[in-house]
DNA sequence: AAAGATCACGACTAATTTTATAGGGAAGAA
DNA sequence: TTCTTCCCTATAAAATTAGTCGTGATCTTT
């Protein structure tokens, strides 16, 4: 059960964004180099946030990304729902009414429906502006390491 | 970010052995039939589960797998970690002190840190007694559905 | 208007992981 | 001894991951 590169580079990708917020656009460019992470991929990754309404885009000289919200309002459970598809630890639970035919009898699904709720809890209480801060050592965070 | 099937097979064996109990040793053949999986993969997905000492097995006539402890003591953690290989949401975690290259510069770490300390104290926390009760109704269950 | 920079999009691919199937062997109970 | 069951290894199709590459489309600056 692992993060794919999907959603940790664009954690990161936002995260860069974020530190880097005031400066205009910033281009792919600047972030693949700073995140030793290949342009290209990245460029695949950004689509996959068209989705959802974080970034914005310029073209051109001078064009790239910025956040579209301010970090305090970007959460990581956005930012990967859109990259790993769901958060779902199953796939049964990516759709109601559950497609998996053993839903009557199975009785380890509450363990994963817990599960699924554990996850999206944490993570849509967790957002770009608290890493930045937890980064600063300016504020505590609300999560124990 | 998925549980695959080897976990998911696992608690769903464990979960069936827990409520034959006090029936002897029951086959992989009868619990595959019951589970509706392959037996012959149910038998590499046992093989997972030698290191840990959660099962008792007996081969011969009447042979099969027994729960070697209580129901109550055995976590869905320990059944995963068995058969996930790890609970950790990225591969840095897996091992102190962590692989990573960028540990010192990496801005999202604790986020991951912080979502492995609630996938795991959760899982910690659920045992396969929990799942039975929570099938008859008889207990309420400490996760929220 | 031209040039150059940047995002946008699709095709392709190598490596790895997942999800199995198959065949035989070892051990133990009846 | 025989039969049942666990045990172990090999093989493989399918899916996913983690990229690379080429080409447009569009915008800003000059």
């Amino acid at each position: 059960m692992k993060i794919s590169t999907k959603g940790r580079y664009a954690l990161r990708m936002l995260t860069d964004l974020a530190e880097h917020q005031g400066e205009g656009y910033i281009a792919l460019k600047d972030i693949a180099k700073r995140q030793n992470i290949s342009k290209k991929y990245l460029e695949q990754i950004v689509i996959l946030l068209h989705g959802s309404d974080l970034l914005k885009a310029s073209r051109g000289p001078n064009g790239g990304y910025q956040l579209a919200k301010a970090p305090k309002d970007c959460t990581v459970a956005d930012i990967l729902r859109q990259t790993e598809g769901s958060l779902a630890p199953i796939a049964c639970l990516e759709a109601e009414p559950f497609g998996c035919e053993r839903v009557e009898e199975c009785l380890t699904l509450p363990v994963w429906k817990g599960l699924y709720k554990q996850i999206t809890d944490y993570l849509e209480g967790i957002t770009i502006q608290d890493i930045l801060d937890h980064a600063s050592q300016n504020a505590p965070l609300n999560f124990v390491i």
